[in-house]
Parts: C-alpha cells; sequence; structure tokens
DNA sequence: CGGAAAATTGACTTACATCAAACTCAGTGG
DNA sequence: CCACTGAGTTTGATGTAAGTCAATTTTCCG
C-alpha cells in the first residue's frame, strides 16, 4: 500500500487558491481543470508496460497497483484511495497495473503538461518531490513489513494503515471500508488468502474487530491493534497531515 | 538492494565536464570538488533518524542501509556500492542508517546546496529526479521479491543483482566480490542466515557457483542464476546502463 | 599459530501454504 | 419477493519451506 503516511481524502475539501503567477498550490488543484472520467470496478485507469503518459488523480473508488509475474502470481505494489494521486513517480511506462476495484472517478493529466507546469512553479516541484519521496517513504514500510513481519502483524498494519489513509478520525471504535478482497490483501501482504482470513477471524474472535459485511471492519481496540502492527507505523493523527503536503 | 538496474560503478571513469552555465552534467560531477572522507568497517555515514543535512557520493567501499526495529530486529533496506550516491531521496531525516561494511570512502553535498544546484539547473533536476525514480524501481523490485519469492529465488535474485551492480560483464563466468556476511544478506532478503547459508551451498553442490573464501562468489552458471531468480530481473547487460540515466 | 568471528551442517519445530469442503453473501431473474 | 447462482469467505486437515537451536568447521587477522 502506498504511504501508510499520505493525507487522508482532499475530494470533499474546498480547492485551495490557484494563483497563475505562482502555478498550483497543491497538487489535487493542478488536476482541477482537467475533465472527470468514470472507470467501472475492475476497468484499469492504465496498463503496466503502457507508455507513462499521464498522472492520475483519483476522485473517487479504490485502485489496486500490480504486477504479473511470468508464472502468473499477481504482486499488489499498494493500494490508492480517493484523494491520492497516481503515476507521479513512472518514467517512460508504467510499473504497474492500475485497476480499480469499485467503481471509480478519475482526473487524468498530460506528463508534459505537468512537466511544463513544474518548470514554472518551484512550489509545485517541491510538492511533486515530496509526493514522490512520500511513496518512497511507503515502499520502504512495505518492505519492512513483507520482510520482517509475520502475519499478525502484516495484517494489522494493513488495517491500521487503511484507517488512516481513509482519513477515519483516531476514535474507537474506528469503521473502515475495506472493498478489497481477502486475495488482494494477500497479494499485497506476500500471504494467501486463507491465512489473511484466519487472521481477522482471530482478530474477531480476540474482540481487536467487527466484521460487518463483506467490506466494512470496526477497529474496535485500535491501539491494541496498533501495538500488534509493532509501531512501524509512525504516530498517527498528530503530525501525518501536516507532513504529507509540505505547504 | 538498491536499484538492480542502477548504472555500474563510474568511480574509475574520468569525470563528465562541468560547464558553470548549465551545472553539472551528471550527478557524480556535483560531488568533484567536495573533499574525500575515509570510513573505517562498521563506521556509518549518517544514521537513521538524523537530520538529513547531506547527500553521500559513495567513492569506494559498500555500504549497508537498515532499520532497527522496536524488537531489535534488523532490516537492511538496501546495499550501496562504490560508484552510487546516497541519502538523495531523504527529506527532512536520513530513514535508514548508511553503515560502511568494507572500509570506504566518501564525499559528502550539503542539500542546500544541492537545492541550489539544482534550482538553477533543469539538467541536475531530472538527473535527481531519475536516480530518485530508479530507488523506487529498486524498492519495488525489492517489495516483489520479498512478497513473492522463495528462499531460492531471493538468494539468485541477490547475487544476479550484485553482479549487475559491481559491473561485472556478463561473460560466464563471472565472478563477484560479496562482503557483506550472510547475516547482512538474510536481514535483506527477509531470510535467517543458515537459510541463506543452506541455499548457497545448494548452488554450489548444483554447480551453478562456486564460493571463494568469504566474501568471493563465482557465478559459474549465470544464466541458470537468472532463470531460478525468475526474470523479474530486467535485461541485464543491454539497455540498462542506459536507462539509468537518461541523457 | 591461536583465537574469534563467520559459515556450514544437522536435527527438530513451527508458521504458513495447500487442498478441500462448507458457508455467506449480493446480485439476478423468475 | 424469494429462490437461484456464483464469487467471495470461512474453516478444517494436512504438508512443507523455512526458522530455531546447537554443534562443528572454516576463514581470516593479529
Amino acid at each position: 500500500m502506498y504511504a501508510s503516511h499520505l493525507a487522508p481524502s482532499t475530494s470533499g475539501a474546498p480547492l485551495p487558491p490557484f494563483d497563475i503567477q505562482a502555478g498550483p498550490s497543491t497538487l489535487a488543484s493542478a488536476f482541477a481543470s482537467r475533465p472527470m472520467e468514470t472507470l467501472a470496478a475492475g476497468e484499469a485507469a492504465f496498463w503496466e508496460g503502457d507508455a507513462a503518459s499521464h498522472a492520475v488523480q483519483v476522485v473517487d473508488g479504490c485502485f489496486r497497483l500490480y504486477r504479473i509475474l511470468a508464472d502468473g502470481r499477481r504482486a499488489i505494489m499498494g493500494f490508492v484511495f480517493a484523494g491520492e494521486t497516481l503515476g507521479l513517480s513512472c518514467q517512460g511506462t508504467y510499473r504497474y497495473t492500475a485497476e480499480a476495484i469499485t467503481r471509480g472517478q478519475v482526473r487524468r493529466l498530460g506528463r508534459s503538461q505537468l512537466q511544463a507546469m513544474t518548470e514554472g512553479s518551484e512550489r509545485l516541484r517541491s510538492l511533486v518531490l515530496a509526493h514522490i519521496l512520500e511513496e518512497m517513504n511507503a515502499a520502504h514500510h512495505h518492505i519492512i513489513v513483507l520482510g520482517q513481519m509475520g502475519a499478525e502483524e502484516r495484517v494489522a498494519h494493513f488495517l491500521v494503515s487503511a484507517a488512516h489513509r481513509t482519513g477515519a478520525d483516531c476514535e474507537c471504535p474506528v469503521a473502515i471500508e475495506v472493498p478489497m478482497t481477502r486475495l488482494d490483501i494477500a497479494d499485497y501482504l506476500g500471504l494467501t488468502l486463507e491465512t489473511v482470513s484466519r487472521v481477522m477471524s482471530r482478530f474477531r474472535r480476540d474482540g481487536l474487530i467487527a466484521l460487518e459485511g463483506r467490506s466494512r471492519v470496526v477497529l474496535r481496540r485500535m491501539s491494541r491493534v496498533q501495538e500488534l502492527a509493532g509501531e512501524v507505523e509512525e504516530d498517527l493523527c498528530s503530525t501525518s497531515c501536516m507532513t504529507a503536503w509540505p505547504h
């Protein structure tokens, strides 16, 4: 999953001012004038290997980013939620397929236009760079999870991360939407879908979470889940929104 | 390990011209005027959590990049070889400790100076960006290795990657220096040192590699090892040196 | 040469994968 | 509105790759 540390959704918030001189003052505002596009569940915004012609803003919905390996295995590199931006860190060709999990709405911005905008605006340049470095951060985090943690820790991590990114406030209990299937989660965490299911069931039995239907999880004891996640997860409520988009 | 795709060492090559108008034409040349610093084996170039005040060029030696987790586990995020650059993707604070495995020589460049240089030079800016994106690439690659591959595949990957990055030519047999210990490799691959050792022994028994002392590995059947690595490793000899540093 | 760190190898354990069967939804159409 | 359907999920029984613990052996450096 990208950036456990990314700012929560901005889709509902009013857009920041766009100063013609200085360029867009947030990444999101750079997309503001672009037409909206709707994707059905299962449709791809772009495919691995395609020429990376655009950056994509996810206005609504949830995407899985994956590669298919030679033997057919699917590695999910991350998920992208509403309000986040996609494809900024690709040069040349996209390095993963971005597929809508639910129906989604996106805006596309041509790389050449983005390039032109960044040329002119030191501000926007640093915003783009900050975004890319945040993705790096998330990738490092993912590496630690995959390389060092057991199944429970991984799932706990996923849950905490999802709660954080979908902008759930930090009150207990926290309810989160988890539109991805167990298989998605498994392919993301380097586990099997059965193991993911078993761990979730164990969490439920232990009163840590409650499962409501297929795609809703209530974190009943968030602090305990965070504890299980092993605090690689940085401070959740305090600074994150600040650090994600340094002015 | 960073970038299985990074350009091989440039330490021996003559430095490209430095145009005062356009700024440095390669990343390496930006460091050219900086004083050399020597680090003993085990010394750190910087520590996780330190203010990220400098970028570091590794002129000679090999570094491990790691984080220590709360429970004492050590996660190695990557290795850096001679000719590569370090710390470019850190903003604010370093996100890992960079420790010399062997004795090493480095040059440091202040971030503020680098910042100033990039302000003035579109060229350098795109070099730095390309470097960071290459690190992203490597991180994604690492994620796939850790999330999807078995022990043999991981070790095979490590070997191929090391061969590639230390600039070994592609002729068989390829001899590579592996200054890191089995524990280093294990902490990098998400395995135990015993498993790494067993896999290497198996490779040796099967005639794929030969072990010469502690730190030298001869890839006797490179193609077979690459095959084991499962070809996530992109083309090795052809385009890689090109793509790493676009124009 | 001697000693310490690193590496190898073996016996045993365990966490997770695999295989397989039931169960639960959320749509769809009668 | 309700039964039918199939994808998604849960749960169980069993297998296995890799971890753990422990004893040697090798390598390297003073």
